[in-house]
DNA sequence: TGTTATATTATGTTCGTACATATTAATATG
DNA sequence: CATATTAATATGTACGAACATAATATAACA
């Protein structure tokens, strides 16, 4: 038999896909839950743990259990990925050093408005680098990235970047307070252009990956924006998917 | 202050972290764990709510609760992708149907197994198809596919496949009763093969994308592995990565 | 001996109450 | 009118009790 807060929890979950609490509304708080579906208010909350966990909705004292998504984020019968911190996201298998070759202000033409998804005049810092394996004799760079920043950071980072070993999204996160909730990734196949073929010690129009990733503040404030570009023979971009249940057997 | 229950889930995390409960062990039970840290049940269970979210144990009715890991393996702060289904992986943004090309029973030669990652020699049910968008005029196709599924299902498949509309993942696990637990997926560049050109409609040597996918029942049983070519002009791929944290603000 | 009832056990569910705490709204104060 | 104080509000924490359920161990029985 289907248990009283996994009821309440479906209901709420169907309210909600359903259109019946658009998102950014509140829904009732806990108490008025209860009395609705005639269950404790320990059910009700057993029942919004759950539609929290699937990212339904989040939750704040006195401001109450707002809706985030229509449908789960991160669902208990599928698959997930889970990376355990920004830097993951990128993936490279090695350990890679980042050797920084231009600087410079820019401003988003069509083209690059396109590229980076942003609306055209938006301007934003620009820091063009190679990555390279320590220690590796034939310094063959793995890929070309020019990370996009926000203009408003631009001062902080270009004065804090010599001393900043990690990837640039942390430097962003620790000089504005806040923090990415989202990262957009986008993987095309490319060729290597003219420009980039000497840096990357790689013909014209060899094969490549392009990846894109966008990292977004949670009010859909794109902060910072990378374009990374990887001869084919030098990566493959790898993920592993798991099926979760933490239930045994 | 600490909360009595993050108290509690932070001295029995410490404690298996330092090696007092091993992994396999059994902790004792909640009713003992209150008594001993002279708390109600019901922190108990809060407490252990945080550790199972963390991966450290796992939990079964009469069988107690078993260690799983020494340290947190689904760890806040980090960034999930969320799948709702084996479809979901494919992430095609529009409806695609499938037209099967060619079925064929083939061994895997020292080529074959490299591209798929397994033994040469293994048997595979191979089964190449199109993908294309219905009612698109021009017929020209999303992608290429090589699905090879593990030899002790292909009779089921080849008797089964023309009534099945879902991906070939879903047959398999229908009819051999059991759940993939793990989704490799493989990204890289290449270029158009010449024998692919013509069915694709694209150029030899074209720019495209290549992705392998490798379903497992098991972390060593690998069932069915699918090769994927998408020219680039027709296909990206795409992944939202949400951050996992439900609080707000 | 093998199979079927029965008791035991540890987690799971549900209730109710009380107080804590963070945030917002209303009110009083200078 | 701006600021400080207070009240109202919704979620968070904590307790204790009772019963449900699934898995296991034990006892009863043929």
């Amino acid at each position: 038999m289907e248990t009283r807060y996994a009821y309440v929890a479906r209901l709420l979950t169907e309210a909600i896909a359903g259109g019946r609490h658009p998102i950014g509304s509140v829904l009732p708080n806990e108490f008025e839950l209860a009395e609705q579906f005639a269950v404790s208010r320990s059910t009700v909350r057993a029942a919004m743990r759950e539609l929290q966990a699937s990212g339904l909705v989040s939750r704040k004292r006195n401001a109450g259990t707002r809706v985030e998504a229509l449908t789960p984020q991160r669902s208990g019968g599928g698959f997930t990925q889970a990376l355990e911190s920004i830097e993951a996201v990128q993936r490279f298998g090695v350990e890679t050093e980042r050797h920084v070759q231009r600087v410079a202000e820019v401003v988003a033409d069509d083209a690059l408005a396109r590229d980076l998804g942003c609306r055209p005049g938006r301007r934003w810092l620009r820091i063009s680098s190679l990555r390279m394996i320590p220690g590796d004799a034939t310094k063959t760079p793995i890929c070309w990235t020019d990370v996009y920043i926000d203009d408003a950071f631009a001062r902080e980072v270009r004065s804090r970047m010599d001393g900043h070993r990690d990837i640039f999204g942390t430097l962003v996160e620790k000089i504005s307070g806040r923090r990415f909730s989202e990262i957009r990734q986008d993987i095309r196949a490319v060729g290597v252009s003219h420009d980039m073929a000497e840096p990357l010690k790689a013909t014209p129009g060899a094969h490549a990956l392009a990846i894109r990733r966008q990292y977004l503040f949670s009010s859909n404030e794109m902060a910072e924006v990378s374009l990374s570009i990887h001869p084919a023979d030098r990566y493959s971009y790898t993920t592993r998917l798991m099926r979760k249940d933490s239930e045994r057997e």
